[in-house]
DNA sequence: TATGAATGAGTCTTCATTCAT
DNA sequence: GATGAATGAAGACTCATTCAT
């Protein structure tokens, strides 16, 4: 994103622009969008608030970069490393789902706020950013949906699963899962049991002569 | 809830409370709490926004009535007609989950904005409504716990299942359907399929000798 | 005030009418004018206050019938009993202006509001009120002035004295006297000083061969 | 108060917040406290009425300001250029106690709304505002309690006054004078003749061999 | 006649955004 | 480029007053 053939002033512009949207992220999880100002975001930097309109359009946009920011981190999570296509075999497949549940769950632990961002407060902007967060939620299920795919065509997954309709169901179980980190964020041992239970559920629940 | 003893004058004092709890709902659900005003409210029902206060204390109150209301409503969808205890074999037990889940599917395709009310609009307020949407969830992983060690004592699913852990899983499959009335409030076909599939997924994934 | 020949429901209503003056005047002591709603009032009494609308125009009215009530408990005090012409040598004057003295001290003791009430809420109304107020004080400086020109013609008050401007003087002290009641209404040692005090000032700044 | 080392910014805030100050005073002078809105008081000075909010927290706070200010001027008046123990005989005592008075008239002369601030609207708003009104009085009661004290050690007002008690009655004159002020500001002659009436009653009321 | 439900004018206060310095 | 002073639209809330029952 940094470009080393960005002159100096352009490189600190960059950087004073990442610095805004953590801010702003930092500020949205802690106290909600409508309840932050433009004051709160430029004071937690110790910018003058006019600084702030130098960068961005207006609170709208701000939102929007700060969503955009966690949409790519989530999608990273989902799909960075394992590609749809590399379990031959259930134990295979149960191992990927695994490494992916648990770089979920350690993106989620280290920072919970990213799911609040997403789910109630880029939810309670209007439409068009309601809509952004579904389609997050879309791509997620594609993504899922590739890897259902590929194992029923791998044949260790039941050759009668309904892939599309069940990567829904499984986004649903992120879901859930990330949303007892902000009711109980320091259960750490409930957590693994809900890793455990949920992968227990989607394998046996789309795994051949289940 | 109306009681036939009343005065005239007083019923139709309930009657508008009544009213005033939907035309909230109706609004907060169309252009978001936060975007709504007490006068948005009044108007929709042709009363002045003074006579709103007479009924409600403020805003904020005005939300808890309407959350409560909605709460009520999912509960007793969740709760009500079944019996944890009901199912004495896997085919009742998904007889029942299906009755549950048409039950559910059919209360949500009525109103789909109660979905985006607790989870949507409720949650960008302050950390106490937030808190109240996350207990309405541990009342409903509660409930799901139940059945599943019901079925677990029953024997008909599988006896290691972490009935608590799995319940939070299964909460996270209900929302997962929810958010697609939102997204997709028309798509009649691809419910089915949805509900379909979680269905599917979850017997299978807690079903005996799966 | 109140007529024998009145009807039953007649006496009922100049009744309620005086009590509503009376609630009016003990909330808007306790509260102030500004801070006290009709509502306020109405509920003392256990009254609609719709009712209110029934004896009283309007808020500003209640105000004026308050004062009127309270500015003609004042005057009777300062009138009553002694004529200004009653003391016919200095030793009279003396207990006489003793005796208004004791008299206006105990009226004030009793309640202390009343002063609260013509100084500090009436004046905050409307120029007109206030005005009003000011009369008031006019008045108890003409009969001041007459007992001091009475005084002069007996010959016991100084020949020079400008018995007009003077009174405006003696108003002045029993303004500061009262006011000490609402500051420090116990401090029953303190009154007993200062009324001895004034009344020292007073005769000696008059009084012939001073 | 201006400080020349603060930069040219820095001064036109100081000077726009003495400006509000000024503008709160007259506004609140002229239609009272609680017929003033914040508004009014912007209108005045040209100013946007958010302006306001940058400089006083709300309006309970720049009456807070306008009666600091006030009483600062009220007590130079009263405590200024003539020391307690300035006068040595009763020649003199009466000719301080004429330049005091005096003092007093010129001031309340050029600002007859002062008073009307102290006594009529700062203390319709609230206990703690009224008390701080009543404080002032003491602080004026203090004041001349010293001077009397003096003038009794120094022998020239009589052995056995109670100076601080007759202090409050002296306080008393200032306030009958002050409100004739109000009620009749353009009659100076007879503001004059209350001066010389206020004079000679005080001082033939408290000095030796009276 | 008494009531209190309804009303909306009026006011405080916040905060996103602009712009002169 | 950075700043923060100024702005006013917007919105929550109160309460005196009216009027149907």
């Amino acid at each position: 994103m940094t470009d080393a053939s960005l002159s100096r002033a352009e490189r600190q512009k960059q950087q004073l622009r990442a610095e805004i949207i953590q801010a702003a992220f930092a500020e949205f999880s802690a106290r909600g969008y409508h309840q932050t100002g433009i004051a709160d975001i430029a004071k937690r930097l110790g910018i003058g608030h006019g600084t702030f309109y130098r960068y961005f359009e207006n609170k709208r946009d701000i939102l929007e970069h700060v969503i955009n920011e966690v949409s790519r981190q989530i999608m990273e999570t989902l799909a960075a490393e394992n590609a749809p296509g590399a379990a031959g075999s259930l134990a295979e497949y149960r191992e990927q789902c695994r490494r992916i549940g648990n770089r979920f769950v350690a993106v989620m632990a280290e920072n919970p706020d990213m799911i609040r961002m997403v789910l109630f407060e880029a939810t309670s902007v209007d439409a068009e950013m309601t809509n952004r967060i579904m389609l997050l939620q879309e791509f997620g299920a594609r993504i899922t949906a590739e890897y259902l795919a590929h194992g029923v065509k791998q044949g260790f997954l039941r050759a009668d699963l309904d892939a599309e309709a069940t990567s829904h169901a499984v986004i649903g179980l992120l879901l859930g899962g990330a949303l007892r980190f902000l009711y109980k964020p320091d259960d750490v041992e409930g957590r693994e049991r809900l890793v455990e239970a949920t992968l227990r559920l989607l394998i046996d629940g789309v795994r051949k002569d289940g």
